[in-house]
DNA sequence: CCCCTTTGATTTAACGTTATATCAATAATA
DNA sequence: TATTATTGATATAACGTTAAATCAAAGGGG
C-alpha cells in the first residue's frame, strides 16, 4: 500500500494530471463536474499532496526555521510555542535549531561561528521560506552570507547592528524602570542593582540603564557605584554579589536582580545568611520563568517577558517580511508581576 | 544573485549535470581529475545541495518528526535537546509539531484527535523519515493511519498497547520504589502517596506500584489506603491533598509525591500550615524538573528522569527501526537526586 | 454559415536531484 | 589485429507537483 498520488487519482478517473491539480487547487479552468468527480476521488482515496514536491515545484516551501542558543530552556520553548501557535494557522511547519550560542561564558568564537553558519545552512538547504533566530552579536557577518538563498532572516531578543532583518524585542530600559518603580512606590530608596561584568550583555545593561533612570525621575540620590555589584548573574555568582551587596550597605533595602536566576540565587544566599525577606529586604527579578511562579514560601515578585506573544507577534513579522520584503523593528512592553518577595520598605 | 545549482557547476565546466552528481556523491565512474574540477568548482560556488530536491527523489527525506503534548514545557524541551543533539550527528533535520494532549483535564476526545491526525498528517506530507512522538492512550486508531506512508513511528514515554511501533520510557514501577526505599532508609515508616484521581495515568499508577513494592518487601505493614490521597495533583491540588493526608495521618512522617509539581504544591501548603521540612516530614518528587533544582531553602529531592538522554535514546531507537525495521522496547531507569527535603526519621 | 470568443481539458516543461542505461574511447586480451 | 573488458562520461527518465501554452469543442454574434 503506498502513498497515493495525482497520478493515481488521474489514472483512476481518467483524466489528466494537470486537471487533478487544478481541481485541487481551484486554479485554471475546469467543469465543475470534472472538479466534483476529482475532489470525490481524492477524498476517497485519502490523498495527501507531497509538500517537497510542491514546494520544489512553487520555490515556497511553507517551511520555517527556528534558531535558539538553547533548546532545552523553558525560556525559548515558550517562546517557540508562541511562534507554533500562529504559524500553524497559516500551514507553516517548524524546523528547530541549536546554534548553542553560550551568551554568559567565554567560549570558542570560531566553533560557535561554525555551530551557527551550519544550523542556518542545513535550513536553508530544505528551502525554508524564512528565519527566525537569535543571532549572537559576537559573531557578525554570518547572516549576511544567507542574503543570497532566498530565506528571509527574522532577529527575535538579539539584534546585530546594521543588519538588513526586521527585529523584535522586549524594551529593557522600560522593564528596569518598571521594576524599581515598582521599589520606589513601596517607599524603597536605597536600591542595590546585580550588575553584569560581561561588557556585551546587551539587556542587563539596558536594565540597568532603566534603574538609574527611574532613580533620577523620582529624585532619589544615591552613590549607584555603591549600589551596584558587577558579577556572573549565575546562581551562585548572584548569591555572593547580594551578599557582598548587603556587606557593604547595610542600609540597603530592596534589591533589582536583573534575571530570575540571579534573583533566586540571591534570595538564597540572604535568607541562608539570616536576612527575612520580603521584611528586611525586598527583592524583584527579571523574565517571569515557571522557577519564579512555582517557588515555594518565595514566589518572586519580577518583570514578565511575554514570551507566547513574543513568538505569535515574531512570527506575524516574519511573515510580513517575507511577503513584502520590508523590515519592520519593534520592542514589547514588560509587563510587572507582583508576588511576594517585595513589601513596603521597613 | 540566485543559489547555485548542479546545472550551473556543470555549465560552468561544460561537463554534464550527472557528473556533477557523481563527483559530488563519489557514486558511479568519474576520472579523478574531472571530479577535482568539479569539487573545485561546487566549492569555489558555494554550491549546496537542495535536499528537497533530493528528498523527493531518493524518497528518503533525512527529516524527523517531533510530536509532544506541549513544547513549551522544560521536560519536553530538554528531550527534545537531546534528540537535537544526537540527530545533528546523522544529519536528520528536525520538524516540531504540538499535539495539544491535556493529560490531567477531561477535554473533548474529539476536537484531540482532530488535531493530533493533523500534525501527523503535516509530517507525512513533508515525506518525514519518521516520527518520535508520545501518543495519546485516551485516542486510539490514530497512529495506525499512517502506516501506510512510510513513516516510521516510536512511542516516547507514553505508549499504545498493540501499536506496532518501538517504545522507550522509564520505569516508574522503579522509580517509585527508589523514591520509597530513599525514605525508609532513612527510617521512615509512615510514608504517605499522593495518588492520581484519574484512572488512565498510567506513570502515576506505577508509581504507586512502586510504592507498594518497596514497602512489602521492607516488611512495613501500612494501612495503605489511609495514607494515599487521590486528587489531581496539580500544584494547588497537590497542596489539598497533602493537607488531607497530614490531618487524616498525624503521625506521618514522609510523602511520596508522584510528581514535582505536586511535591512543590504540597510543600507549600504544608510549610505555610506550618510543618517544618524537612525536621518534620521529609517529601520526596519525581520528575527533576528545573523547579526542582532551584528551590530556595527547599531545594527538592526527587527521582530524576534522563531527559537528554532519553532523546538521544529515542533517536537512536528510532534510527535503528527506519533502517532495520525492527521495532524494540525499551524502559530506562530512573536516577534518585537528593537534595534537602528529606531527612533521617525524627 | 463563418468567425470569434469562451470553456474545458490536455501537453509541455520545469523545479533540482540521482539511478539506470547507454555510448564512445581506451586498454587488455587472444 | 580483431575482440573483449574497462573506463569515463552522457542521455534518459523519474520523483510529485504546477504554471503556461496549446488545443479542441461548444456557444455567440453578425
Amino acid at each position: 500500500m503506498k502513498r497515493i498520488t495525482m497520478k493515481d487519482i488521474a489514472a483512476e478517473l481518467e483524466v489528466s494530471v494537470q486537471s487533478v491539480s487544478q481541481a485541487l487547487n481551484r486554479t485554471g479552468r475546469l467543469g465543475s463536474e470534472t472538479r466534483r468527480r476529482i475532489l470525490n476521488a481524492a477524498e476517497r482515496l485519502n490523498y495527501r499532496p507531497n509538500i517537497l514536491a510542491r514546494g520544489l515545484r512553487n520555490r515556497r516551501s511553507y517551511l520555517l526555521g527556528v534558531v535558539f542558543p538553547f533548546l532545552n530552556d523553558s525560556f525559548f520553548s515558550r517562546i517557540l510555542g508562541g511562534i507554533e501557535d500562529s504559524s500553524r494557522r497559516f500551514h507553516y511547519d517548524i524546523l528547530i535549531g541549536n546554534s548553542f550560542i553560550d551568551y554568559s561564558r567565554r567560549s570558542d568564537l570560531n566553533s560557535l561561528r561554525k555551530a551557527e553558519i551550519d544550523v542556518l545552512e542545513r535550513m536553508t538547504n530544505r528551502g525554508v521560506d524564512g528565519i527566525i533566530g537569535t543571532p549572537n552579536p559576537r559573531i557578525p557577518g554570518v547572516y549576511e552570507k544567507f542574503a543570497a538563498d532566498g530565506a528571509v532572516f527574522f532577529q527575535l531578543m538579539k539584534r546585530i547592528p546594521g543588519l538588513n532583518a526586521g527585529f523584535l524585542g522586549v524594551d529593557n530600559v522600560e522593564g528596569g524602570r518598571t521594576a524599581v518603580n515598582h521599589l520606589i512606590s513601596l517607599g524603597h530608596e536605597r536600591i542595590g542593582f546585580l550588575q553584569t561584568e560581561f561588557s556585551d550583555y546587551e539587556e542587563i545593561k539596558d536594565r540597568g540603564t532603566g534603574y538609574l533612570k527611574a532613580l533620577i525621575a523620582r529624585g532619589i540620590v544615591l552613590d549607584t557605584d555603591r549600589f551596584e555589584d558587577p558579577g556572573d548573574l549565575s546562581f551562585h555568582g548572584a548569591g555572593s554579589s547580594a551578599l557582598r551587596l548587603v556587606k557593604r550597605n547595610p542600609d540597603m533595602t530592596a534589591l533589582f536582580a536583573p534575571t530570575d536566576m540571579a534573583a533566586l540565587g540571591a534570595l538564597q544566599a540572604l535568607t541562608e545568611a539570616g536576612k527575612r525577606i520580603p521584611e528586611e529586604l525586598s527583592v524583584i527579578g527579571y523574565d517571569d520563568l515557571e522557577l519564579a511562579a512555582y517557588q515555594v514560601i518565595h514566589p518572586l515578585t519580577t518583570v514578565a517577558q511575554p514570551k507566547e506573544e513574543l513568538g505569535r507577534k515574531a512570527f506575524e513579522l516574519l511573515q510580513e517580511q517575507i511577503e513584502t520584503g520590508e523590515t519592520r523593528n519593534l520592542l514589547m512592553p514588560p509587563k510587572l508581576v507582583v508576588r511576594r518577595t517585595t513589601a513596603p520598605a521597613g
